[in-house]
DNA sequence: GCGTCCCGCCACGTT
DNA sequence: AACGTGGCGGGACGC
């Protein structure tokens, strides 16, 4: 592949550019943070963070444990197709965390990362038993598994991509760094970087307001004009507005630096022609823009502080680590893997090879002008590289996105019992991951649906983490579209959208007016494969589950067949299980999936009869086969009624359907939200509770400083 | 030896 | 003064 970079020069003296290939032979490139030898073992300075016991102890009906496993988590790699999974189980509850996370989560690594893009995701069984062999390797967590790319996963796994708009979602330092099992100081770095790219804004001290990738291609197009006009594309000028998103940050002190850094850095793959930014270009950038004489150390140091950044981007699936070769060897470098064109550049180009499914709206509007990147720009160059080969990091994240596949939650779930509606889009591909969890009970309906769909890559294969079935529940199940189905889709929905809604609308009723009521909540469970900007699609399907038997507060719904077709047609006629993560582990085949539907090894758990669910069809646009369900798919909500009697189900329903519907319903405060929105899954930092005392410290001299306060309200 | 980047000291800003 | 932030760079880790 063919990659310009851009270098220093280039900045300096706008002209030249000269190709650069990528290097394929990757073979080391290591990444630190990306890689996973779970076996290297650190010096371990002082302990871990203890894991705070509160959160030790946490168990029961309650929804499950949302707190990052600490240290042990880490163990498991982060860019691997199962990192969502790895995240998943972390929050789950602490006894079964640690069964599955090693049993599930830890598996050979090393064939993930070597695996081509579009070939891993094959979970081999083998690996599953290779797991096992690895148990041991938790005991230390390893540099990389302490690394700041890894922690910065966990923290986006916290919070959904696309919150809701009108539900802010608070979050307290504090809490995060504990549930993180991390020190404050740490969660400074990766907030600061996400504060530049407004995936988070500061609210106050200690509080930042979570935005996911709401504002991102906004602010991306902002930085880009800004980098413009600021020369950036022809030299390392700027003008050291540094506000570019301020308003939420304090004063400027001269700090805020890693913020600014931030900008500049994603400045300059946004006005590079290649978007590829070597690390010594930036960091000698960088350092003029401060006015430092690029003393060594200066550079020494800058350098250190793009690691920073790189790896919170890397997490954020924005950017990929790659290296450029020249002459003399080849230097670290960084692959833009988002979007560089924007609504307002019309361009509908640039196909980073990138889960561009991600990139909501991107390309979409591409009437506006044009903004071709500038011709000025013209990366690559000479003093430093002459002919660069881009070599692609062996484990590229970009094939797990990290950041962009794990859509974590936006969940809510109660701890009640209430049954649930969920909506769950089947995903195409082959590996496992966890489709998105997205149900607000309370909160209220997104005007803009489609957010909430996450932007990554289809989800490999089916899986959905189904978090306390309580109750009867209905499961939405959406299948990812393809071009063409997508089409057609909205041609039908056009026509229909009348009858469409006025289906949601009998759903809603019926679902209120349910004998059963007690309070239904609402689970939208969808992979991130849908493109933002496109209308939720009708569910496909309806997976009822009228009873909890066998089932636990953490079950994960499995496709016995782990590739899909695209299509999605036929996926639904696969059997699909609902899997308590207490049977999961015994399981591995039903997690990796078979190659062959016909297979297929289905030896269920007796927890696992079909009686538990009925999957059936509910779209519009028609899926005729069904699972196990014997009956064939009406396409309407009502229709799922004779299964299940879904629609009959409680009352609380209707709020918490998750269906677009029109009105908003309330908000929650932002103190509200991390409860409401995300605990059953992730429980938010701000459920933790009295979890202060247990707070890594780590710090000897701010132990004190550290000092937690839970609970802070959010500061208004 | 070099690329990475963890770790935490400590200075400065805010409360 | 206490606490919140985060600059900064020593030095460990892993090729």
């Amino acid at each position: 592949m063919e990659v310009e970079c851009l270098a220093l020069k280039d900045l300096t003296s706008p002209r030249k550019s000269s190709p650069v290939v990528e290097d394929d032979g990757c073979h080391s490139e290591q990444k630190e943070n990306i890689c996973t030898d779970r076996r290297r073992s650190t010096p371990l300075k002082s302990a871990e963070p203890p894991i705070p016991t509160s959160l030790k102890s946490r168990k029961g009906v309650a929804p499950p444990d949302h707190i990052t496993p600490i240290k042990q988590a880490s163990l498991s790699e982060p860019w691997t197709p199962t990192a969502n999974l790895k995240m998943l189980i972390s929050a789950a509850s602490p006894d079964i965390r640690d069964r599955e996370m090693k049993k599930v989560l830890f598996r050979p690594i090393e064939n993930e990362r070597e695996t081509p893009v579009e070939e891993e995701a094959e979970l081999e069984d083998s690996q599953f038993e290779a797991v096992e062999e690895e148990e041991d390797a938790d005991k230390k967590p390893s540099r990389k598994q302490k690394s700041l790319g890894l922690l910065c996963q966990k923290f986006l796994a916290l919070y959904p991509d696309y919150p809701p708009l009108h539900s802010p979602i608070w979050i307290s330092l504090d809490e995060v760094a504990t549930s993180l099992g991390v020190e404050r100081r740490r969660i400074y770095d990766i907030v600061n970087v996400l504060e530049s790219l407004t995936i988070v804004g500061r609210i106050a001290k200690n509080s930042y307001t979570w935005y996911g990738r709401l504002r991102l291609e906004e602010t991306l197009e902002e930085l880009q004009q800004r980098g413009r006009q600021q020369g950036y594309h022809l030299h390392g000028r700027e003008d050291d507005g540094a506000e570019g998103d301020a308003g939420t940050a304090g004063g400027n002190r001269k700090d805020k630096s890693l913020r600014i850094m931030s900008q500049k850095f994603v400045m300059l793959f946004l006005v590079s022609k290649t978007q590829t930014v070597t690390l010594d270009a930036a960091a000698k950038i960088l350092i003029e823009d401060s006015q430092d004489s690029s003393s060594h150390s200066k550079y020494k140091t800058k350098v250190r502080r793009l690691y920073d950044i790189a790896n919170v981007l890397t997490s954020l699936g924005l950017i990929k680590k790659v290296h450029v070769r020249e002459e003399r060897g080849r230097k670290p470098a960084f692959k833009w893997l988002g979007q560089v064109e924007f609504k307002s550049t019309g361009n509908p180009v640039n196909p980073p090879m990138v889960p561009e499914a991600s990139q909501p709206a991107a390309g979409q509007d591409l009437r506006r002008t044009k903004m071709a990147r500038h011709a000025s720009f013209n990366v690559t160059p000479t003093s430093v590289a002459v002919q660069r080969r881009v070599n692609s990091a062996p484990s590229s994240p970009r094939q797990h996105l990290p950041g962009l596949a794990f859509q974590p939650v936006d969940y809510s779930r109660k701890t009640n019992s209430n049954p649930a509606v969920c909506r769950l889009q089947f995903g195409n591909s082959t590996e496992i991951r966890p489709a998105c969890i997205s149900s607000r009970p309370s909160s209220p309906p997104s005007p803009h649906p489609e957010q909430l769909l996450p932007s990554s890559p289809p989800p490999p294969q089916c899986l959905a983490y189904l978090p306390s079935l309580s109750q009867p529940s209905l499961v939405m199940l959406y299948r990812p579209e393809s071009e063409e189905s997508r089409k057609r889709r909205r041609r039908e929905e056009e026509e229909e959208e009348g009858e469409v809604m006025k289906k949601k609308g009998r759903l809603e009723e019926e679902m209120r007016a349910s004998p059963r009521s007690e309070a239904a909540e609402s689970t939208r469970i969808e992979t991130p494969d849908r493109p933002a900007g496109q209308e939720p699609a009708q569910p496909s399907h309806y997976l009822y589950v009228p009873n909890n038997a066998g089932l636990n507060s953490l079950n994960f719904l499995l496709s016995a067949n782990k590739s899909l077709p695209p299509s999605g047609v036929h996926a639904l006629a696969l059997p699909y299980v609902l899997v308590p993560s207490s049977a999961l582990s015994h399981y591995p085949l039903l997690a990796g999936g078979s190659e062959d539907p016909s297979k297929v090894n289905f030896s269920l758990p007796a927890v696992m009869s079909p009686a538990h669910f009925m999957v059936g069809g509910g779209a519009p646009y028609g899926l005729a086969e069904v699972g196990w369900s014997p009956l064939t798919s009406p396409s309407t909500p009502e229709q799922t009624r004779p299964w299940g009697g879904a629609p009959h189900s409680p009352s609380g329903q209707r709020h918490t359907l998750n269906i677009s519907t029109a009105e908003p319903l309330t908000p929650h405060t932002p103190k509200e939200t991390p409860t409401s929105a995300s605990k059953a899954f992730f429980q938010t930092p701000g459920t933790l509770g009295n979890v202060v005392s247990a707070a890594p410290v780590a710090r000897k001299r701010g132990s004190a400083q550290r000092r937690l306060d839970v609970g802070h309200p959010p500061a208004s």
